[in-house]
DNA sequence: AGGGTGACCCGCT
DNA sequence: CAGCGGGCCACCC
Protein backbone atom coordinates (compact mmCIF):
# COMPACT_ATOMS: atom_id res chain seq x y z
CA UNK A 1 0.00 0.00 0.00
CA UNK A 2 1.63 3.47 -0.79
CA UNK A 3 2.27 3.53 -4.52
CA UNK A 4 -0.60 5.03 -6.08
CA UNK A 5 -1.04 8.85 -6.09
CA UNK A 6 -4.46 8.17 -3.89
CA UNK A 7 -2.42 5.93 -1.32
CA UNK A 8 0.25 9.00 -1.07
CA UNK A 9 -2.66 11.19 -0.51
CA UNK A 10 -4.16 8.97 2.42
CA UNK A 11 -0.58 8.63 4.29
CA UNK A 12 0.33 12.48 4.02
CA UNK A 13 -3.41 13.48 5.19
CA UNK A 14 -3.28 11.09 7.71
CA UNK A 15 -0.30 12.90 8.80
CA UNK A 16 -1.68 15.70 9.89
CA UNK A 17 -1.80 16.76 13.43
CA UNK A 18 -4.95 18.74 15.25
CA UNK A 19 -4.53 22.47 14.15
CA UNK A 20 -2.29 21.38 11.64
CA UNK A 21 -3.51 22.77 7.92
CA UNK A 22 -1.84 21.87 4.60
CA UNK A 23 -2.90 23.16 1.39
CA UNK A 24 -4.00 20.69 -1.50
CA UNK A 25 -0.91 21.94 -3.08
CA UNK A 26 1.11 21.12 -0.57
CA UNK A 27 -0.27 17.80 -0.33
CA UNK A 28 0.05 16.86 -4.07
CA UNK A 29 3.27 17.70 -3.66
CA UNK A 30 4.14 15.37 -0.82
CA UNK A 31 2.22 12.71 -2.66
CA UNK A 32 4.42 13.21 -6.20
CA UNK A 33 2.64 15.54 -8.19
CA UNK A 34 2.35 19.19 -7.68
CA UNK A 35 0.40 19.98 -10.36
CA UNK A 36 -2.52 17.07 -9.25
CA UNK A 37 -3.86 19.81 -6.75
CA UNK A 38 -7.25 19.26 -7.98
CA UNK A 39 -6.90 15.62 -8.54
CA UNK A 40 -6.50 15.55 -4.07
CA UNK A 41 -9.62 17.29 -3.28
CA UNK A 42 -11.40 15.07 -6.05
CA UNK A 43 -10.02 12.03 -4.13
CA UNK A 44 -11.55 13.47 -0.83
CA UNK A 45 -15.07 14.50 -2.97
CA UNK A 46 -15.43 11.20 -4.48
CA UNK A 47 -13.80 8.86 -1.97
CA UNK A 48 -14.84 10.56 1.75
CA UNK A 49 -12.44 8.03 3.63
CA UNK A 50 -13.66 8.01 7.26
CA UNK A 51 -11.45 8.54 9.89
CA UNK A 52 -8.87 10.40 7.26
CA UNK A 53 -8.86 14.75 8.08
CA UNK A 54 -9.32 15.96 5.18
CA UNK A 55 -10.72 19.10 6.53
CA UNK A 56 -7.62 19.84 7.78
CA UNK A 57 -6.41 20.13 4.02
CA UNK A 58 -7.42 23.68 2.66
CA UNK A 59 -6.86 26.20 -0.33
CA UNK A 60 -3.24 27.58 -1.02
CA UNK A 61 -4.89 30.78 -1.04
CA UNK A 62 -5.56 30.09 2.77
CA UNK A 63 -9.35 30.06 2.24
CA UNK A 64 -10.68 26.80 3.65
CA UNK A 65 -12.03 25.56 0.34
CA UNK A 66 -14.82 23.12 -0.01
CA UNK A 67 -16.12 19.91 1.85
CA UNK A 68 -17.78 16.88 1.02
CA UNK A 69 -20.12 17.55 4.42
CA UNK A 70 -20.42 21.18 3.55
CA UNK A 71 -17.98 23.89 4.02
CA UNK A 72 -19.57 25.57 7.26
CA UNK A 73 -18.82 21.77 8.74
CA UNK A 74 -15.45 21.95 8.07
CA UNK A 75 -14.96 25.64 9.58
CA UNK A 76 -16.79 24.60 12.67
CA UNK A 77 -14.20 21.33 12.92
CA UNK A 78 -11.16 23.50 12.62
CA UNK A 79 -12.17 26.16 14.86
CA UNK A 80 -12.64 23.38 17.45
CA UNK A 81 -9.22 21.69 16.71
CA UNK A 82 -7.71 25.30 17.19
CA UNK A 83 -7.35 26.81 14.09
CA UNK A 84 -8.69 30.55 13.86
CA UNK A 85 -10.66 31.41 11.00
CA UNK A 86 -12.19 34.47 9.85
CA UNK A 87 -14.16 35.23 6.81
CA UNK A 88 -13.57 31.92 5.38
CA UNK A 89 -9.78 32.34 5.49
CA UNK A 90 -7.52 30.51 7.77
CA UNK A 91 -5.60 32.76 9.94
CA UNK A 92 -1.75 32.37 10.35
CA UNK A 93 -1.36 30.59 6.96
CA UNK A 94 0.86 31.56 4.69
CA UNK A 95 -1.17 32.36 1.49
CA UNK A 96 0.88 32.83 -1.71
CA UNK A 97 -1.30 35.67 -3.51
C1' DA B 1 -10.75 40.80 -9.94
C1' DG B 2 -12.16 37.66 -13.33
C1' DG B 3 -11.40 34.32 -16.93
C1' DG B 4 -8.88 30.73 -19.11
C1' DT B 5 -5.60 26.90 -19.12
C1' DG B 6 -3.08 23.03 -16.88
C1' DA B 7 -2.65 18.49 -14.35
C1' DC B 8 -5.02 14.34 -12.32
C1' DC B 9 -8.80 11.17 -10.86
C1' DC B 10 -13.49 9.19 -11.31
C1' DG B 11 -18.13 8.25 -13.14
C1' DC B 12 -21.00 8.19 -16.99
C1' DT B 13 -22.18 7.76 -21.92
C1' DC C 1 -13.61 -0.84 -24.16
C1' DA C 2 -12.70 4.16 -25.15
C1' DG C 3 -13.81 8.99 -24.84
C1' DC C 4 -15.79 13.17 -22.58
C1' DG C 5 -16.86 16.17 -18.76
C1' DG C 6 -16.80 17.59 -14.15
C1' DG C 7 -14.49 18.47 -9.63
C1' DC C 8 -13.25 20.07 -2.03
C1' DC C 9 -7.57 23.43 -7.09
C1' DA C 10 -3.45 26.46 -8.72
C1' DC C 11 -1.18 29.63 -11.74
C1' DC C 12 -0.81 33.09 -15.43
C1' DC C 13 -2.65 36.86 -18.08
Amino acid sequence: MGKGFKEKVYQVVAKITKGEVLSYQDVAKKAGSPKACRAVGNIMNRHHIKGLPCHRVIRSDASVGGYFWGTKKKIKRLKEEGVKIESGKVIGFKKRK
